[in-house]
DNA sequence: TAATTAAGCGTAATCGATTACAAAAATTTC
DNA sequence: GAAATTTTTGTAATCGATTACGCTTAATTA
């Protein structure tokens, strides 16, 4: 049971512990024979720094939080992976809290995460959070906050993003192009701006195909399965019903399909299906699903990085960036009728 | 940007430090006139308690590990989440490792955990590692360790699994009951427990039901979707194919059912599948998948209540309990007869 | 060789909170 | 009202590492 520090190493050298301390940071004002004989030393006694000592003197934990609505959601357990690995080079490490989707459990956890003492979050905003209260408390603290993916506009917070607007673009066109004139949008909250963009990148690529656009064609879901037969069931009702669904989330198009193929309607036949985000369980369904890929793990990375820029920056300067990420669509069955 | 200390609330009060510090934990020894006076004025001055200066004092970082293969299976992230949920009351903070299944990172992120000084560390081995050199030396500082599903039979340990071998048996039985007679399995890396529990359990239910045991039935797979491809293949090229698989988990069972739907062998009805561990995709493929459920949130929080267990006894006693709990047989579409 | 400069090391303060021990104040007892 | 007791508060050490400042030596220069 090991509890060696350096003043054990002192005592059993006859110098000081200010002498081991330099030492062991490779200070240049000391001698290659102290130097040398305290590291030799130091390795002897199986010597391990005490983290929480260094956290205390020098203010900083050398821990981060991660915020995700949904840690088991594969396109945010990448994001985080992807933070991870950058991080994981400089020293810090992680801590990830959950939302789920709750306004309240989020500020509960950015208080956990300040109580931590962190020294630096990252954060996808939960669909349910209206005001920014808890994350002014951040700011006013001066510990550096990067949004990824879900994010709120707020004046010196940086943030990493895809293109959500040219994502939804894509798919649309992708469906145009395979034929489809009456496509469908499963609209995500509005709340969040990801939702927003994929709404207007959907309403762009209509309106430069000449396509009409219909009121009844768009339903409001909330990324769920059910969400999304619901919102089948809702459009087959129609007088005129889609040849095509544009949805803004891998779990609704997902609903969407189970219940075409429920009541007999051929995929990509009679309706082609599009989702968003490249959940794993895109490539498995029946048929497998196209879907847009945000490309999380560089998300991740990305974000991190802007992180330790700041960190490595002066502490007065509050650097603002804003990454915005290309999305790549994936094509598969579920909307390609090349194949037939 | 605050940073109150208890000397700026002594020195506004005119008190020592220590009685403020003993105001604000309740301790007993303090007028109550004090208490108040202190705990107002701490209020109005937003003290917040520098948990560094406290984890260095009490030698406590009031963080734990948790290593597991992949953050990023429904499996595992239930049992964190079940984790945090029993800790969180607790004052404790989670930081979660993966090791993607490689002996090496697991070796890495135990070094890193302690050199983070976590009170406990949870784990779920990897199914690569052999030797138990960085466990070892966990215990050596007396960390308490909790292995949870995955475990390594170590004197001195506790654990959380459910009952493996049961949950084939019950597996196997339920084939059996649905008329099947040539059953195979999908046997993971026997380096593991779990999947030799399985193996076992599987063996069990043969006999128990007069079944002959067929050594070409038993095919050795690595839990990814290919791999169960790859076995139905080769299990279709026998002279005399099997009518069930009982797949040691969810991913070959998957790779399983579409590579038998490619060859045109119906579900249920010619081969009846099951899977292990309900991950959620089990639920939207099709036909849906026989599973068997780990209780994952059940298995976090005993896993959690073990420790805490551990932390509140006497430092010196070591606690080793072996918890297992019931797995639960979800019968769906890929293995039921009786519908049709 | 004396004077100047630099290198190497030690002393002590610091980060913020806790707590054993001691001292002061308040209360009780006779 | 003095002594004894109890309650309340203060002093100072502690957790382990870092670092400004200053003091010895050794090296350099004149």
């Amino acid at each position: 049971m090991s509890k060696v520090t350096i003043y054990d190493i002192s005592k059993k050298l006859n110098i000081s512990a200010a002498t081991v301390s330099r030492a062991l940071n490779n200070n240049p004002k000391i001698s290659i024979k102290t130097r040398e004989l305290v590291l030799k030393t130091a390795a002897e006694m199986n010597y391990e720094q005490n983290t929480l000592a260094l956290a205390l003197k020098s203010g900083k934990s050398n821990t981060v939080g991660i915020l995700v609505p949904y840690m088991d959601r594969s396109f945010f357990s990448s994001v985080i992976r992807g933070i991870e690995e950058e991080l994981y080079p400089h020293g810090y490490h992680v801590i990830i809290c959950q939302t789920r989707d709750d306004a309240k459990s989020e500020v509960q956890n950015i208080n956990t995460l300040l109580n931590a003492q962190v020294d630096g979050i990252f954060m996808s905003v939960s669909k349910t959070t209206k005001d920014t209260l808890h994350i002014d408390r951040v700011l006013r603290k001066g510990i550096p906050l990067v949004f990824f993916d879900r994010k709120k506009n707020l004046p010196g917070v940086s943030s990493v993003t895809i293109d959500d607007f040219n994502g939804a673009y894509m798919s649309v066109e992708h469906l145009i192009r395979q034929g489809c004139k009456r496509i469908a949008h499963f609209m995500g909250n509005i709340n969040l701006e990801i939702y927003k963009d994929r709404y207007n990148g959907y309403l762009k690529a209509l309106t430069d195909y000449n396509l009409p656009y219909n009121k009844e064609y768009i339903i409001q879901t909330n990324s769920k399965v059910e969400s999304g037969t619901a919102a089948v069931k809702k459009l087959m009702k129609l007088a005129e019903p889609p040849d095509a669904i544009f949805s803004s989330s891998d779990f609704t198009a997902l609903g969407a399909i189970q219940e075409l193929k429920k009541i007999g309607v051929s995929i990509p036949e009679d309706m082609c299906v599009s989702g968003f985000s490249n959940e794993s369980f895109t490539q498995y369904t029946e048929p497998t699903m196209t879907t847009v890929d945000q490309t999380p793990i560089k998300m991740g990375k990305m974000s991190a990085r802007v992180f330790l820029e700041q960190m490595e920056g002066e502490v007065s300067v509050t650097i603002e960036k804003k990454v915005v990420l290309s999305p790549q669509l994936i094509v598969r069955d579920s909307s390609d009728r090349s194949k037939k």
